[in-house]
DNA sequence: AGGAGGAATTAGAGCGCTCCAATTCAGAAG
DNA sequence: CTTCTGAATTGGAGCGCTCTAATTCCTCCT
């Protein structure tokens, strides 16, 4: 598969090979007579610029790396396409890797992106530990979407977890709901934010007592498993506020196996309003991360490093809101909306 | 962001510059000593081999590009696991270009990797002409999985969309069912020929005149839009087989929305059996697609290719099974399992 | 001790491109 | 017609690595 080169385009357009690089980047001091001479001879050969040839000379690759943990996972399929369309707007092409939600993948996808000497990395809920990803920095610019760090190299960009929890528990305190339990997302990003995040809301509305918690890990599976953890509690909840939408599917299979109505019997909110929980069948209430800016604003805080127009790290925080559906709704016995009656 | 290069790896062990290229490739004929003395070098440095480099200099990448049509739709992201494991074991690196499901995006990506000189690309559901395959085809290796392309340098690894569309409508049939509509997959992979499998599985029963299809467009969205269209008929159908599991989620929804059971009132069966599928909340019968045999096959097929091993166009066709859930049962007025009934 | 012969190591020429510095070219000014 | 100027074009030195050919180093044999 021998490619052409731009050797061999500036022979064929009779000129040298320095124009033709010129050309292909759009320089501006280029005859227009020339220049067509060149595409010309280019079209005609099918010639595509060699990147790692260009990148090696240039010392810049024009292109940013994201690492998504699990691709399975529809919130990070919608966080790409802000990222892609930022990136087109900053004229920087996107190349992904699967961290499969395993941190041994995962950092094998981050050691293959910077091989590639991209010129960012944008890692998106990332589960390997603080030390790679500080390591990851000290050779390209890193931004940290839905997880925070430490480092002072990587920028971050994060929904409000503890507001967003907070938004999930009063919805379902204020139709009434008192014993709320939470299904965890273990290591997953942002998991244990929102998990405290609950705790307080509970604990602020008066509502420690009944705090209840299942371990999950994000995963619909996880989440199924959790949910039957919980249904097994001596005085089970009435409503589960669950630490992502994916887990709350995992959960509402659980629970209409267990016979019960959602949500006439139990309510059910999820985290991330990803498309699963839009789903008409699914209808889940859900807080919703603005997940297209943030990959947006992800990108511009990764060109900015890139461009050197900043070396201070930076975090950005967004603020989420509830997105009421179908899953939530008053407990069995509380038909008003206060919460008036004591607990059953 | 300056990276440590092999030079400074080789002067810091007192070594030559080959040497040290040596060690990285894990070459045979290198002392213990020398090895070890390089390896500390280049830990010490943080080195990390410059693929750029690398490739530009050995001509090959072992990088596969994949592209995905889709990433929302669960069946991609399973393809990918299959693909990184085989990926793997051929010691090749994995970079991924999204699609987002638009011919242009689709263009971009897979000009993107072979800019980067991938040494060969699987496009996983490509929408892309035939024409835009055939030039990729050109420069690199190239499969294509859940399509079909008339080239002679395109190897295919598809499912075979007859089959499995005659096991939906079959299953369907044997249920008792006769009005079996199917919303159809548009430009989709693979679209044409499920349709045109349902259309001659429903000829070879003597359902001919119950054939009935409404376009859509392998989206949820388009799956609503379709299961709308489908009750609006004349003659509303007892069953669904849709195109693919995400038109099927859709449809459910909308089923649900016009107050049907499913599958009481009305049975409805998918194509892929995607996590969504799989669900417990959707369970959904739906037909299998092996994804992770599908892109393992794809890799295989790949590797000989970029090995010069076969120059002659393969075209895999793998069988799929039937997955029986719970959204396809006899239909309401049909309580026996053969349909030895007249319609109503 | 003096090779022979294989193993270990190194020199050096690219890979396809970018980019600085140098050169050429036109047209305007003197 | 020469001189000057800015625009257009080109030469050539790398970018960090691989790979062939050449060189050096050992070890073993006679």
């Amino acid at each position: 598969m021998a490619q052409p080169t731009m050797q061999q385009v500036a022979h064929r357009a009779g000129v040298s090979l320095a124009l033709v690089s010129l050309v292909m980047r759009g320089a501006p001091n280029v005859s227009d007579r020339r220049r067509k001479l060149v595409l010309d001879a280019a079209e005609q050969l099918e010639y595509r610029p060699n990147v790692l040839a260009r990148n090696l000379a240039s010392l810049r690759t024009q292109t940013i790396g994201v690492v998504l943990n699990d691709l399975h996972n529809p919130f990070f399929a919608e966080a790409i396409d802000g990222i892609q369309v930022a990136a087109d707007a900053h004229d920087h092409r996107v190349l992904i890797g699967n961290g499969g939600r395993s941190e041994h993948v995962e950092r094998a996808a981050i050691e293959t992106l910077l091989q590639f000497r991209v010129d960012g990395l944008i890692l998106v809920g990332p589960e390997v530990g603080d030390q790679v990803i500080e390591a990851a920095a000290r050779s390209a610019a890193v931004v940290a979407v839905g997880r925070t760090t430490e480092s002072t190299l990587v920028d971050t960009v994060n929904n409000d977890e503890a507001v967003g929890s907070r938004l999930a528990v009063e919805h379902l305190a204020h139709l009434g709901h008192r014993r709320i339990a939470h299904i965890g997302g273990g290591n997953g990003a942002g998991a244990w934010a929102r998990q405290r995040g609950y705790e307080e809301a509970m604990i602020a509305l008066g509502l420690e007592e009944h705090i209840l918690i299942a371990p999950g890990d994000f995963t619909e599976a996880g989440g199924y498993a959790a949910a039957g953890d919980l249904l097994d509690a001596l005085d089970p909840p009435t409503a589960i506020f669950a630490a992502n939408d994916l887990s709350a599917a995992g959960a509402l299979g659980k629970l209409e196996d267990a016979g019960l109505r959602v949500p006439a019997d139990i309510s059910l909110v999820g985290y991330d309003n990803t498309s699963l929980a839009a789903m008409p069948h699914m209808s889940m209430t859900t807080i919703d991360q603005p997940r297209s800016l943030m990959g947006q604003t992800a990108v511009e805080t990764l060109i900015e490093r890139v461009n050197g127009s900043r070396s201070q790290a930076v975090h950005h925080v967004i603020a989420p809101t509830l997105v009421e559906r179908s899953s939530s709704a008053h407990p069995p016995s509380t038909p008003s909306i206060e919460q008036n009656v004591p607990p059953s």
